[in-house]
DNA sequence: GTGATATTCAACCATTTGGTTGACGTTTTC
DNA sequence: GAAAACGTCAACCAAATGGTTGAATATCAC
């Protein structure tokens, strides 16, 4: 159970990963475009989505030779339970939200 | 903003970090007493509060010879957010979230 | 002021992490 | 079947991480 929680932080604690997560917000994609906005090799962002995929927060499928990365929303839930713990967090503020996402993708990748 | 979160789930990827924070939720606690469970040094968990305090989940203050930490939980209200996109995480069970937090307390110092 | 207590510092070590490059195995396309 | 596209593997590298020990620095208590 904490295991999860190991991996499914220290994934998030890096910063093109939690912008992976970000672009597989809008639908599922795969890894070659995954890697397209990223100013690194396709080998590395294997690895990254090889942690997330450990880490339970992405699934992948291999249809023909392309391989689906999946956004897989459940796997963050045990960590948000936890985080709530550490505070009282006001209901998210959808249009605040939006901004912020957009200033994280710009930003980070 | 995302040098937080870099640093906010990165400290939060650390078992023994949790574990800190956990008992911080108590009360304030001397370094020396957070360290006591623990089968580690004391300089190794001065080190862990010093990631801590680096991504603000705690701040430390020094009053005489005994520095006291202290749970800063505004600190994780940034990731809190950006991990709520990723689902619709019903309400915590509070009931369930002690009985979680215990197990986490008693599985990982 | 001497000694004990509280905490950090410094040097060191092993392991993990995040990246690279080049070769490799599949699947598709022509 | 040859060539291109998709993705991973293997070997390597530098830097960060998580731990150790021993010395150092304050502070408190006597």
């Amino acid at each position: 159970m904490s295991m999860h929680l190991d991996t499914v932080f220290a994934a998030l604690g890096d910063p093109t990963r939690r912008a992976i997560l970000a672009m597989l917000l809008e639908d599922d994609m795969a890894v070659t475009d995954v890697a397209e906005p990223f100013d690194m090799s396709l080998a590395a962002i294997s690895k990254h989505l090889v942690v997330l995929t450990g880490a339970g927060l992405i699934s992948q499928e291999k249809r023909g030779r392309v391989k689906w990365c999946k956004l897989e929303p459940d796997a963050m839930r045990e960590a948000s339970i936890w985080m709530q713990s550490f505070g009282q967090f006001e209901a998210v503020n959808l249009d605040d939200f939006e901004r912020f996402l957009a200033a994280e993708l710009k930003a980070e990748p």
